[in-house]
RNA sequence: GCGCCCGUAGCUCAGCGGAUAGAGCAAUUGACUACGGAUCAAUAGGCCGGGGGUUCAAAUCCCUCCGGGCGCACCA
């Protein structure tokens, strides 16, 4: 039993119970969850709902839980029920209805724990999208790691996801990048507004390399440094992508800001909003009419020297998004872009979408990496800029991943890379990863011993730790939902720990295959069953991450 | 001045209304002739930043103050 089947049957016994009373308050399977009690001693499950509907039926919340742990304890799979404290209905499990889930589990394999909150729903998910003016720094990593596992987790809910990078290889930065290009070949100090960093000099080499012996002969300085602009751009964006990928991050869709602009989409976007209202002439420029809908002040979308402001290009691609067919997007930046969610959403609203439902702007809280107890900084004057690679060098992929989608986006984390560095139990990643790999190693032993999963008897599995185990199994899929409702993929990194630990503690207890000259006997055969279904989530759970899961290590 | 995020164990962080606030690291002590000790067991460590409020119940929701980070352009 599930505890979405057990939710179900607390809700029948409620709902009888409730118009037995002959009221009309209704109750629903979203008022009966049950969680796990924190206190083994309290059962496999426990539901709040006496105290929640005490007040309304006008009852004692203790009468109305004993009542309804009277009813419960009359159905089949049911061991036990008592109510405590204020009126905590505790229920536990038999064996044999608890123990049925790792059979299931094991059935299902990769599909246990998939959901359809986004079934059929296309979603876009940008992220990323930083200019090629240079290496991948940190901050634009977080997103790299945590956004590319939040589109696992909504793929595995079902949606219909598409990864976006959105770059521009225009404009103020990146003109300061190939000045600063030309600035390095020609042997000159960086510009004062430049870029520094061993990185340029690289580029610019390459940059010659492509052009050997032309650079010098082309009469003017302009077209030289257009030269490293279009050519260093693409080498630029080249090594982006290609340290995206060996961090495992696959985009499917590069969006060029030019692709707004060529296509008249800008036009196109403002046209609409001035259709619907939303546009003024003042001081010689347009203006999208924000403060309309919740912004604290209007936003130019032409400028006055006829130039399109920076926003014009963000309520195109908006558009563009919603033409393209995508139902949701979500667009996840930095803590320094925050100012922005309240002008989005205006346009949002002002082209008749629904904010935070079309389009949702996630924030991202900055990361520190930590050496030796001491912040690493980044100073672009100075050229000293923590990258992707960095990170990668000193920690690996794996570690890397983990160590960024760990914790919560909201808050601001310190990376130390000392710690994760180690390949010992000090790191997160590897207690997780050991523990899968372990699961193997068991099957593997066990298949030498002559213990296979021809039997599965439920009721076998009487062990507390194969209780409490059992228990964390089952909360994998609302575990996994949650942290799509809540675009939180830390969940699933804390979860898989919290499994992690609770089979190691089971296989500290609990043997598979039998000691010395024991015979096998279906105790190890359906113990074996439980071992694979571990194994199964702990894959599942890891590869949501974005996280390999050995089978040795 | 206005806005967003954060403040929980020595450190890094979980805990989006429930029971005795948790994990990892660090500290102390145990367990290997036992499916991999990259593990497990145990001890110690907390006015959950302060103060008010809402609630049967607050680390969690609201208000306020304090502290830290990041933003508030006809720049991109």
């Amino acid at each position: 039993m599930n505890p979405a089947d057990l939710s179900a049957l607390v809700l029948t016994v409620v709902q009888g119970l409730v118009s037995a009373r002959g009221s009309a308050e209704s109750v629903s399977i979203d008022d009966v969850p049950l969680e796990r009690p924190r206190n083994r001693e309290h059962g496999d499950w426990a539901s709040n709902i006496a105290m929640k509907l005490a007040k309304p039926l006008g009852v004692a919340p203790r009468e109305l839980a004993k009542q309804i742990a009277d009813e419960l304890a009359k159905l089949d799979g049911i061991a036990g029920v008592d109510v405590a404290g204020p009126g905590f209905i505790n229920i536990r499990l038999d064996a044999a209805a608890a123990g049925a889930l790792a059979k299931t589990i094991v059935d299902q394999g990769a599909d246990y724990g998939r959901g359809d909150l986004y079934a059929g729903i296309t979603m876009n998910l940008e992220f990323v999208s930083a200019n090629p003016t240079g290496p991948l720094h940190i901050g634009a990593v977080r997103w790299a790691a945590a956004g590319d596992s939040l589109a696992r987790i909504f793929q595995f809910e079902g949606g219909i996801v598409t990864r976006e990078y959105y770059f521009n290889d225009h404009g103020g930065q990146i003109d300061r990048f190939a000045r600063s290009l030309l600035a390095s070949w020609a042997g000159e100090p960086t510009p004062d507004d430049g870029y520094a960093g061993e990185y340029i000099a690289d580029i610019a080499a390459r940059v010659v390399d492509a052009y050997p012996g032309e650079l010098e002969n082309i009469p003017t300085r302009d077209e030289v440094q257009e030269i490293f602009r279009a050519v260093g751009v693409e080498f630029m964006f080249g090594d982006i992508k290609k340290s995206l990928q060996d961090f495992g991050v696959h985009f499917d869709v590069y969006f060029h800001e030019n692709e707004v602009h060529e296509s008249g989409a800008v036009e196109h976007a403002i046209q609409r909003l001035r259709d619907l209202g939303a546009i003024f002439e003042a001081d010689g420029a347009t203006w999208f009419r924000s403060t309309s809908y919740g912004d604290d002040k209007d936003r130019v979308v032409i400028k006055s020297d006829g130039e399109y402001g920076y926003m014009s290009g963000d309520i195109a691609y908006y558009l563009n998004k919603r033409e393209r067919g995508f139902e949701r997007n979500l667009i996840m930046l930095g803590a320094d872009h925050h100012g922005y969610v309240q002008r989005l959403m205006a346009m949002v609203a002002a082209f008749g979408d629904k904010p935070y439902y079309n389009l949702e702007l996630l924030i991202g809280q900055l990361v520190n990496l930590v050496r030796d107890g001491e912040p690493l900084r980044m100073s672009k004057r100075a050229g000293t800029v923590v990258t992707l690679e960095d990170l990668v060098e000193a920690v690996g992929v794996d570690a890397g991943r983990y160590a960024l989608v760990r914790s919560s986006a909201d808050s601001q984390i310190d990376i130390d890379l000392d710690q994760w560095g180690r390949k010992t139990n000090d790191n997160p990643v590897f207690y997780v990863q050991y523990a899968h790999a372990r699961t193997n190693a068991v099957a593997r032993n066990a298949a030498a011993s002559g213990v296979d999963r021809s039997v599965f008897d439920a009721s076998l599995l009487t062990h507390e730790t194969e209780s409490s185990l059992l228990g964390i199994l089952a909360e994998f899929p609302r575990v996994v939902r949650q942290a799509a409702e809540l675009r939180e993929p830390h969940r699933v990194a804390r979860y898989a720990e919290e499994l992690a630990g609770a089979y190691h503690r089971w296989y500290d207890n609990c043997r598979v295959t039998p000691l010395g000259e024991e015979p096998v006997t279906d105790v190890h055969r359906t113990r074996l069953w439980l071992n694979d279904a571990t194994g199964v989530v702990l894959r599942s759970a890891l590869g949501l991450l974005g996280v390999s899961a050995p089978e040795r290590m």
